[in-house]
Parts: structure tokens; sequence; C-alpha cells
RNA sequence: GACUUGGUAGCUCAGCUGGUAGAGCACAUCCCUUUUAAGGAUGGGGUCCUGGGUUCGAGCCCCAGCCAAGUCACCA
């Protein structure tokens, strides 16, 4: 026991007064004989968005509701008090009456327990049934609660009225950081990501209803390929080989099409190691769907079908709000070519230019070029600068420079370009197609222009993948092939500023950890100094042996003191030539 | 990677020209006892991101670093 008393007081030094608090109400919840972690289940029958929804229309109902949830806000005014308690739906008013919970002489269950040692953020169970009070909120008359799980740290409070927020938790850091106090106060974000699960299901139930197969694919990989990007890198100990985390799955789907598939598609995390953004995460979600006997024609009439499917199972029409715009999903969409839409939005037709003319163009309309750019690069860097920006409602780019596209199919009449095309929505791309190039031989000198690429320095050019090559060499069916930035979706349906409200836990630089955490303490006892005191020692500044040997002993010593009062630990004080002795031992 | 802004109590934020660290919420002890971002009284709570420098004196000024956000560049 004594033990104990000392591991509590030596963790008491790193937390807050309020943390303590919670600290001795969980041990006065012991002493009570109450479990504050109860094992067995609690049987709830009912939500929260339930009884505020069907209660107004019909009195009758919810009169022996359970519910469980986390306590929200606390109004206590002795004998009865309102708690707000939140489950996953919705947040509803408790009333709690002494002489209910505690219909005896003993008052301790509500007195002592429910109004001391309840804190903000304990998830209690409750029975009772539903009534309106006097301020006309709907509410649960508590006949019995049950402490679920109390909470050690506190809460921060955002309170509400009428629309107006107050003390949002808002910071970004710590948000992401601690993704589940955001989910916890701001309910709204749990909402954000329900609708982006149900985004997802609403593909998967479009492409399923095709009878496309959804298929699983290698993340761990030899060679990387699929897309121009830098991969991660690992390594496998029992085959002793490199490996990489997949930046796209597109070559494993395509030898599945030649294994004989009509359809698959995979809702696949890539990983590419580049750098983060607001629309770039490191590891991203990306849904790859390969079609044989098709083409990029048809894949175009696919997307705007499942797209507007989707907007319209999320929002039961096919208008988004995004930001400042209203974007309208309704099929069909807008398309251009490539050099349609740089006509369009630049008044220059380049479609018949050679290298120079194009490079003398792209400086009038102020975009940089440089001397390794071919012609293809500066059509795209063109549209880049020019256009992708302005395309707010959604529309197809088809018809893309070969030197950009190694997998794509040359297209069947304009020549230097592949048929390709891209979905761009709210100034970004949201997927990326192509008629997938089946010609095997096209395929390896495709590859081969790759190589020359890396070998000139590009970090992002494609691999030899002498595999794939020896599939698409047994042949594979002309195929139609698609990948849908699930992210950038999910942030256009749910009306997001940044992919990181989209991810529950964005890619953060590691948190530093505190210095006094997991130190050595040997050298510390070495010098006899009792366990108890080189926790308290550590926090006064002395977290290391070097530190503490340069001390003043009379200054330590005072310190020491110091901290024994105001932190009120139940240790006696060390004497002064005790300290001394330590520093002299170090 | 570059630039800009920020980092102060558990949370949201003030903090003057450099002069003993503040408010609201939360927390503790009371009062009130069907309230509702409850109200009232009292109280406790701080590595002012870290490390240097300038100064008699730094939350504030200077330098370096860490973390985040925004913008730009590359990538989806």
């Amino acid at each position: 026991m004594k033990v104990l008393i000392q591991l509590k007081s030596d963790m008491s030094l790193k937390l807050s007064e309020q943390e303590r608090f919670r600290r001795e109400a969980l041990k006065e919840l012991l002493d009570l004989g109450i479990d504050p972690y109860p094992a067995e289940k609690f049987d709830v029958n009912v939500t929260a968005k339930e009884i505020l929804k069907r209660f107004p229309e019909d009195n009758s109902l919810f009169q022996e509701v359970s519910i469980a949830g986390r306590i929200m806000g606390r109004r206590i005014m002795g004998s009865a008090s309102f708690a707000e308690l939140q489950d996953s739906t919705d947040r509803i008013q408790l009333y709690f009456n002494r002489d209910e919970i505690c219909p005896g002489e003993d008052k301790t269950f509500y007195n002592t327990v429910f109004k001391r040692l309840l804190d903000i953020g304990d998830i209690i169970g409750v029975k009772g049934h539903v009534f309106v009070t006097r301020m006309g909120e709907i509410t649960i008359h508590v006949k019995e609660y049950k402490i679920l799980c109390k909470s050690l740290r506190p809460l921060p409070v955002v309170k509400e009225k009428d629309g107006q927020v107050y003390d949002a938790f808002k910071d970004a850091e710590q948000r992401y950081r601690q993704r589940y106090l955001d989910l916890i106060v701001n309910p709204e974000i749990r909402d954000t990501f329900r609708q982006r699960a149900r985004m997802i299901q609403s593909m998967r139930d479009f492409l399923l209803s095709k009878d496309y197969l959804e298929v699983e694919t290698p993340v761990l990989q030899p060679i990387y390929g699929g897309a121009a990007a830098r991969p991660f890198k690992t390594f496998h100990n029992t085959l002793d080989t490199t490996l990489y985390l997949r930046i796209a799955n597109e070559l494993y789907l395509k030898r599945l099409i030649v294994g004989g598939y009509d359809g698959v598609f995979e809702f696949a995390k890539d990983f590419r190691n580049e750098g983060m953004s607001r629309f770039h995460n490191p590891e991203f979600t990306q849904m790859e769907l390969y079609v044989a006997y098709k083409d990029y024609e048809w894949m175009m009439e696919l997307v705007e079908e499942m797209v507007e499917k989707i907007t319209l199972d999320l929002h039961g029409t096919t208008e988004v709000k995004v930001g400042e715009n209203i974007i309208n999903f309704k099929r069909p969409w807008k398309r251009f070519t490539m050099y349609e839409a740089i006509e369009h939005f630049t008044g220059v037709n380049i479609s018949d230019m050679d290298e120079d003319q194009m490079r003398k163009t792209a400086k009038e309309l102020g975009v940089e070029t440089n001397t390794t750019m071919g012609r293809g690069k500066i059509i795209d860097e063109i549209f880049g600068e020019k256009c992708e920006a302005q395309l707010i409602q959604p529309t197809f780019i088809t018809d893309y420079p070969i030197e950009m596209s190694p997998l794509a199919k040359k297209h069947r009449s304009a020549p230097g370009l592949v048929e390709r095309f891209e979905a761009i929505c709210n100034g970004k791309e949201i997927c990326n197609s192509f008629s997938e190039l089946n010609d095997p031989i096209d395929q390896r000198a495709r590859f081969e222009e790759q190589l020359e690429l890396g070998r000139r320095g590009d970090p992002e050019a494609m691999i030899l993948d002498e595999d794939f090559l020896r599939s698409i060499e047994h042949g594979m069916p002309p195929t139609a092939g698609l990948g849908i930035g699930i992210d950038r979706l999910a942030m256009i349906m749910t009306n997001s500023n940044s992919i990181q409200d989209v991810l529950f836990f964005p890619q953060m630089r590691p948190e530093k950890t505190s210095s006094v955490e997991g130190q050595d303490n040997k050298e510390f006892s070495d010098a006899g100094i009792p366990g108890e005191w080189i926790t308290i020692l550590q926090h006064a500044g002395y977290t290391t042996a070097a530190l503490l040997k340069e001390a003043n002993p009379n200054k330590v010593f005072n310190q020491l003191c110091g901290l024994r009062k105001k932190q009120k630990l139940d240790i006696p004080a060390p004497k002064p030539e005790e300290v001394k002795s330590w520093i002299e031992n170090m």
C-alpha cells in the first residue's frame, strides 16, 4: 500500500490540479465500493436522436429507457440536478432528483457520487423515463444511473446557444493529434466521417451492382509502379529484400484483367513520399477500376453516372455547396479536349504548334518553362497555370500529351496524344482515366523512355516492370482504367477545406515527448537518492546527473521542500545533509 | 523547400512603451435548489514552446531552433 501511495505521488507531480482531483475522486469511488470501470455490459434500448425525434410526436413513448453516453455538462442545484448526456447520435438532458436516486436515508449516491465524484467527460448509463421540463426541453428523468467509465482528464468545454458556439475547440494541431477530442466536442466532425463512409459505400454499391469484382492487391511491392511518384522504402528481413509501399495498384489490377476478370476494382491506400499540403497526405485512398473491352469514352459515362449517384445518395440532390460555390454533378458534364480548354481560357489555339512556338506562347501567357521541358510538358504547364483552377463545375479534360502518360494508349486519331481524361472539379483533379495501353511492344518502349528520364535524374520516373510486361505479352483485352481520389472527392462531398479534415489521423510531425519521461534513473539511485525524490528532482529541473552534480545543495534542498509543500506530498522532507550527500555521490 | 502568421492556466483568449502573469469557461469550497452557453461568493491552478543574447529587469526586443496554420512550389 505504501508503494502505491508513493507511486501515486510520483505520478501526480506531472499532473495538473484538475487531473489530481479526478484521480482522488476515482480513489473515493473505489473506497465506496464502486467500480469505476465495470466489466459487464450495459444494455441500451434507445438513442438520444430517436428520443428527440419521436417524443414530440407521441408523449407516451420512451417511458422505460436505458441509455449510455458521456456527461458533457452539469447544472447542480442541491436536491435536483441536470446533466447533458452525449451518445453517438446526439445530446439529451438528464434530470436527477436526490430522493429518487436515493430513496432511503443514505444519500451518498447522489450527494457524494453524483455531485462530487462525477465529472464532465465521465461515461454513465442511466435508466428512466422521458418528459418535458418547464423550460420545454425533452429530458430523461433518471431513476438509476451507473458509472461505466471514470475520465481522468478534463475535456475542452464547448458551449453553444442559438447556434452561437463559445470557446470552440478549433486549434487544428490539437484537433488532428487528438482526434478523439475533436470527435467528442465537435459533433459535426463525426458527421463528416459518416458522410465519407457513406460516400465509399455508395461507390462500392454502384460498382458491385455492375458485377465488378472487389479485389485486394499487395501494398508491399518489390517494384513500385503505376504512377509517377517517389515511394516509401522498407525492408523484408526473411526475404532479405527491399520492398516499397505501393504508389498505385494499377499494374496489379491489369494483371487481373489479363487473368480473365472483366471488371476489377480496389479501394486502395497508396503511399507517396512527397510534400504535404491541404491537398496531399503521404497516405491517401484511391479507388482504381479496370473494365475489359471498354475505352475511355465509356469510362467518362461511368464516372458521370457514378458520381451523380453518390451525390444523390449523400445529399438528395445533384448540387453540393463547396466553399463559395455550388457544384452541380448532374449529367452530362462539360467536356473539353486539353487543347480546347487552353483555347477557351487563353484564346490561343496551340494544337498545331511545334515545341519552339509553344515555348514562345507560354512565355507570352506568363507561364514559366525551362529547356528540359518537352512539348507535352509545356502543354501540361499551360493547362495547369491557366485552366485547372478555373474549372469549378465538374469538367472532363480529354486527350493528353503522350509524354506524360506512359501507361495510356495512343489516341486513335490525334497523333502525339493519348486517350486519357481527367475530371476536374472545384479547381482540382478528382480522377484520372485512360484507354489502357495493351500493346506490349509499345509499352516496353514507353517504359524505356521512362528509364531514360530516370537516368537523367527525374526521381519520379517509372521503373520497368518486367513481370507486368510479361503479363501483357500474353494479351490484355482493350481495357478502360480509372483512378479516383477518394479523399479529394470526400473533401468536395463534405465541403471540407483540407484533406486533413477528411482523414481521421492525418500525418503530422511526431509530437516532442517530455524529456523527463523515460529518463535513465540509475545514476540517481546509485547516488543513494530514494526513488520518490528522483522524479521530484527531475521535476525541479535536474533531469540529468550532470545537472544535479553542478547544483548548489542548499538551493536543491529548498526547491525540494518547496515542491513537497506545493504538491502536498505525503512523504517526509529530506534533511539538508542528505541532499548534500546525494549531490556529492553523483 | 520558401515566405507570412501564431504558440501564455485543462479549453478559448487578453496582456500597454520592457517594470511583481490576467479574464471567461472548466476545477475546488459554499449559497441558491426545475436549470439550460444557469446565477452569486470565495479560492486554487502557469516551464508565458525551447535555447541563447541585449538589459538593472524580458511573456514582450534580437538571434537560433521546435511545432502548427495559411500562401506558394512539386505530387493525387
